[in-house]
DNA sequence: AAGTGTGAATACGTTCACAGCA
DNA sequence: TGCTGTGAACGTATTCACACTT
């Protein structure tokens, strides 16, 4: 379920304020979802809450890591070392929760050799080694969008099947491999059709439905 | 609807390459959905195709800007200019369709006065004031998750009502306000979940239901 | 009394399949 | 003939509402 990460977020808050027990109620109001989802979703893992106490938040942190498959730690290769590789590079949220940066890798001979996060920055050329001797299982490509189809096949043909995309393209990969996508310009159209839509709503008539989130 | 985007992109792409006309078997394929959902997406703008025939690729492209409201240009301020505002700030995909990063702002005495893709940074004290004089409608905020919900309401004081977050919180906002929100341990979380999944079934049994995308 | 777990009802988005138009 | 536009069928996600447990 693609809203587990959000309830551990929270849930991971109240631990560390020390709160050891939750409502269906005030955790979903936490994660921003209703509490009949968030008892649904909680559901399909198996019966961990208490009628008439709630969920003990300790027990439920652990629960929804394993399900998410975060208590054994993930090998992260970040290809593309510009500055959105760079961020993500230093991005404390990744080492945090079960994921590891263990490869950085660049074309660009300036960027190779540079310390980042502690890392050295590998060429290219070592993309299919690095992946087999670090036991790397996913791949996050910032790459150019001219470089990222080449990159995914190079990945995908080296043995990984999960890969999170920030190039603007659509990348075509057999269905065995999983791809997120997070576009940031397109994340932007989405607020300007909405804004645009308050605008309108001011003066002349509105035309179509809209979505959220 | 939050598809439009990506069937843009796809008709730039096209429209760059000196096709004319497409179906929707085509567009559909380019971006990655079935051709039912597109005809139905594209129907919802009005019926801008021609039976037998497709769609003009120019004229598609020009409805769908002005549905996304892309042939104003929106002023955008980047709120926390570490390396994920940087990143940004020099992001191509923002300048080149609509938007305009039109300040940089930052807390730290560090970074503010430094030129970061041709702009200056300027200090968080002066939100409100370019907020208002640049006529900023959308406002991305990478800062750090601590600082995210202070600043996310003195953005709206000021007046802005599409917020762009990537820090790992839950803005609480009024519902006249829209959110997106991206997350980039989430993105990670989720693919590790599908990687596990995996993994179970070359083995042992799996448990629940997954989703895509 | 408080709050989970879950069938039943509802809403929503997707896909099918084809009538109708160029 | 080829392809759009769209009702109808379908499947899935969300919400309701309450029986049941502690």
């Amino acid at each position: 379920m693609a809203r587990l990460p959000l309830y551990l977020r929270a849930l991971n808050g109240m631990a560390e304020r020390g709160i050891a027990t939750v409502s269906s109620e005030d955790l979903a109001s936490a994660a921003g979802v209703n509490s009949a989802k968030l008892r649904k979703d909680l559901s399909h893992l198996g019966s961990y809450g208490t009628r008439g106490v709630g969920y003990d938040v300790e027990y439920l942190v652990y629960q929804i890591s394993r399900e998410l498959g975060l208590t054994q730690d993930w090998a992260v290769a970040i290809v593309g070392v510009g500055n959105l590789g760079r961020a993500l590079a230093n991005y404390g949220g990744f080492v945090s929760r079960g994921f590891r940066v263990a490869a950085l890798l660049d074309a660009d001979p300036e960027i190779v050799g540079d310390d980042i996060a502690g890392l050295n920055v590998e060429h290219i050329d070592e993309l299919e080694a690095v992946i087999k001797r670090r036991g790397v299982s996913i791949v996050v490509l910032a790459t150019p969008a001219a470089a990222a189809q080449e990159l995914c096949d190079r990945v995908i043909a080296a043995g990984v099947t999960s890969i999170l995309n920030f190039a603007p393209v659509v990348l075509s990969v057999p269905d065995t491999v999983d791809v997120r996508k997070v576009d940031l310009s397109i994340e932007l159209q989405i607020l300007a059709f909405h804004e645009q839509r308050k605008a309108d709503r001011m003066s002349g008539g509105p035309l179509m439905a809209v979505d959220s989130q």
